[in-house]
DNA sequence: ATCTTTGCAAACTTTTTGCACCAAT
DNA sequence: ATTGGTGCAAAAAGTTTGCAAAGAT
């Protein structure tokens, strides 16, 4: 089952906490296992939501300083979407998203796809893009047919 | 000079708010004013900071009030930046923008420039893109050199 | 005179911080 | 026994709202 296979995953990144001088702590696996568990992206609320399932006295302070603990040591990316919400991702996983503005669904895009772009951007304006992680709008393809 | 050139373009949005059956309010000019005059981006509070400048008692609802009923009008555009900032600019100046994360300077991009990427998402993914204005970040070529 | 808009204060949302207590090493 | 991490409460930062007074028509 998934969550069987996700344990190796979460044991790898718990190992990189330790690794660099941190302490292996219930809340940071939690934390963890939310994350790698949710195939993609999420929120920092929702995040605190599903770990007080299992642990109700997690404050949402503790996800949050996690979270800059996951980031320090690069396995987590913070992504501002372009509808203004902000949700956190692992980093292996680079990638855009495509929100669809109906349904909701999120598709992931490969950095690829606006490599043309980028290319594009160095010729006409000198401009080197740091290909930080986006979220585009509109509609999906369930949603326009 | 510039302010004496966008006094009609600042009298021609009055006029818009006015034909909507909404009032003319010495608040309402002042903040398309300092739209106007910035030439491109600039965020609520900055707005708020250069209109009390003219009016100390101008409240920072006020702008916000202001800017929601310019956007209900279709005369600005709220724009989620890539970096977490929220920034506010004339709907008529459509454009996806360049931010330098060394020198912080904003350079505009034609909405053309993403269209390659329009057509490769409706043809790979069958994803219909609403070009939401865009802040993408990386180093201007005056950085890079 | 009427009905909208404003200023002020207060609430709300999201994220950060101070501090005493608890836990991992 | 130390030192780092957590919970709780409170503070910031950004935005929204209720209400009575001021202002536009």
């Amino acid at each position: 089952m998934a969550h069987e296979s996700h344990r190796n995953q979460v044991e790898e990144i718990v190992g990189r906490i330790v690794a660099s001088g941190r302490r292996r702590t219930m809340s940071r696996q939690a934390v963890i296992q939310v994350i790698v568990d949710c195939h993609g992206h999420i929120s920092a609320d929702d995040i605190a939501t599903r770990v007080q399932e299992d642990f109700p006295s997690m404050d949402v302070s503790t996800v949050y300083r996690t979270l800059e603990t996951l980031r320090e040591l690069d396995i987590v990316d913070r992504v501002y979407f372009a509808d203004g919400s902000t949700v956190y991702h692992l980093r292996d996983h680079q990638h855009h998203h495509l929100c669809c503005e109906k349904c909701g669904s999120v598709q992931e895009l490969p950095v690829s796809l606006m490599e043309s772009v980028e290319k594009d951007l160095l010729e006409e304006f000198g401009f080197e893009l740091h290909q930080r992680p986006l979220g585009l709008f509109g509609l999906c393809k369930a949603c326009r047919s």
